[in-house]
DNA sequence: ACGGCCTTGACAACCGATTGCCATTCGCTG
DNA sequence: CAGCGAATGGCAATCGGTTGTCAAGGCCGT
């Protein structure tokens, strides 16, 4: 018994490990890490001990030495938006695969929490991704300055990013409208902070216009449910057939609002949601909405932030990441109602 | 602009303060630490140093000397779940609060997984969460004897938990059935490894053997709405009149998978969840589930580790904190089909 | 057989903070 | 005025690794 590993005491040390072959902690040290600067049989000998010791390196102590934490800070608006699980998977599960740990932060929809937290993963984690950032351009690009980061839908100079390309599947939802016989639409806008949302607003002006149909903006409205019955009750009285909402939670919201008021989808009014997020195919009725690959997205963003931190691979280290986005037409958009 | 803080230089030290205040290291770290251990001026000296060069403590440095590295490890089965979309919420609020850090981390439903996010976690956590844990009871035990654990609808003798009270409302939602005229219910069960479905399945038969209702169980079927189809399949071959359905995710499947096959719900089936998650609430019809205080519970499970943590404050650590759960009744549910 | 190169491994400084121990100083009491 | 204890702050070890520097030894070629 006096061999098997003590399960109970402390964790053992690569001073263990060096006392148990004979030789230096330093040696241990290079044995692990970097495996072709020692002699064969004593790596080895130091390998059987690391296993029978049941030996995992202290992450702290290696941070401290090394200033490297292996791990990855990912910061969101708001944990409990289903937009942001699959994109927290994929960081996850790319993180996980590269053997860092991923950090994750809920900022709060708040650019004070985010601007905080920025600062104290600069010590913390060797890098961040950001997702939504509510900083403005400034700020993002000085915190960027500071250490490796990769955003997600937002695009600043110098700072490499993910962009979900919602905008350019605007134009594609406002032809779906037409082709349905909706001349006057609207626009329900995300919060006046996101730039996702003013980027999705200027490329569906541009496209009506270039189409010859009226469309307005509502808003801004907080990317909750809860703002559904508000940007519906905005939609109706505006008199517009069909809206394009910021998001799938608006959306889902304004569903649930306008059956309250008696006003049949897509009868009475057409919806088009973006993102495709969890419930877009089961709400009532199903959500005609943007679809993107979001949990390629977070893979994407690590990807692109593992290569800034290690250069060596020569993967040409791109600064923007396009995820394509299609119209994923479901049971909320339907013919205009006559007049 | 010399007196500025240098925003781009390496962050500041104790050290950097020390010299700035003509005192050394260690009574930088105690004013901070231990005000009353040092002299009230030199204190604030320090205070207003540090405060000028923007200091912020290191906190691997901290870590590895003091032992404590103010991270939490929250470990969940599946970050995509909804359902611990609250939890986690609730903790991560919880532990800000209390200046912690929240390491999330997805165990992928594999007890593997868990078992060596564990280890890991023992020298870089002060303590973990574990939510709906794979692990057996004897490895479950294991791991808590070496760290501080706290679980989440997971009771193991000697290791705290906080529990989702949902057995407790089985009857309650077999009564609701009943009173709506079904005498043949199904049970459909979650996976083989979740205790969560086992208690929930024994508190559902008992209470139906003493009511003389017939209820079978069905299964195991994974936690994800895409099971839902087999689990419909099942349950209509099985000829029951209404379902209690593990999940909402599981049932939110069935719903669909219905009516793809032309059932009605609830006029041909009804169809009860468990966990009240985002969604349950839209969905079509909207789902009679049970519901919980999920974020409070997130908050209970930190309270209970720290607690724990800091044996100091005088508050009797409880070992076991269970949240009321009650049934909600929406569109789901209806009076069993004349025979 | 000898000089030089390369491999191998040891030594020690360092990362940034914590903390036990000790020396100094001060104020107070008898 | 001597004596004593509390308050205060410095020194140095320590946490667990990483990494630069260097010495010893083996191998080669000539």
């Amino acid at each position: 018994m006096a061999t098997q590993p003590m399960a109970a005491g402390r964790p053992a040390t690569i001073h263990d490990i060096a006392a148990l072959c004979g030789v230096a902690a330093s040696t241990v040290s290079r044995a692990l890490a970097n495996p072709d600067r020692v002699n064969i049989r004593t790596r080895e000998r130091i390998q059987a001990a690391a296993a029978e010791l049941n030996y995992t390196p202290n992450s702290q102590a290696k941070a401290l030495s090394s200033g490297r934490t292996g791990a990855v800070g990912v910061l969101v608006p708001d944990i409990t938006n289903p937009f942001y699980f699959d994109l927290i998977r994929g960081t996850q599960l790319q993180l996980k695969a590269a053997g860092y740990t991923q950090l994750l932060v809920d900022t709060e929809e708040s650019d004070e929490v985010e601007a905080s937290t920025l600062e104290q993963l600069r010590k913390s984690a060797d890098g961040v991704i950001v997702a939504a950032s509510r900083l403005d351009d400034e700020a993002l690009a000085d915190a960027a300055a500071r250490m490796p980061m990769v955003t997600v839908n937002r695009d600043v100079d110098g700072v490499p990013a993910v962009l979900i390309d919602t905008p350019s599947a605007m134009p594609q939802a406002l032809d779906h409208l037409i082709s349905l016989g909706h001349t006057s639409v609207a626009y329900v806008g995300g919060p006046a902070v996101s730039q996702s949302s003013a980027r999705r607003w200027s490329a569906l002006s541009a496209a009506a216009e270039s189409r010859g149909v009226e469309v307005r903006s509502l808003g801004p409205f907080a990317p909750k449910t809860q703002s559904g019955a508000a940007a519906a009750d905005a939609a109706v009285h505006s008199g517009v057939t069909a809206c394009i909402v910021f998001n799938d939670l608006i959306a889902i919201g304004m569903l649930q609002r306008l059956r309250e008021r008696g006003l049949r989808v897509p009868e009475d009014m057409s919806i088009v949601g973006c993102d495709d997020i969890f419930g877009a195919d089961f709400c009532n009725p199903p959500l005609t909405t943007m679809s993107s690959p979001i949990e390629q997205a977070g893979r994407v963003a690590v990807s692109m932030l593992l290569a800034q931190l290690n250069p060596l691979a020569g993967g040409g280290n791109r600064s923007r990441s396009v995820m394509p986005t299609h119209l994923t037409v479901r049971g909320s958009t339907g013919p205009a109602p006559a007049k």
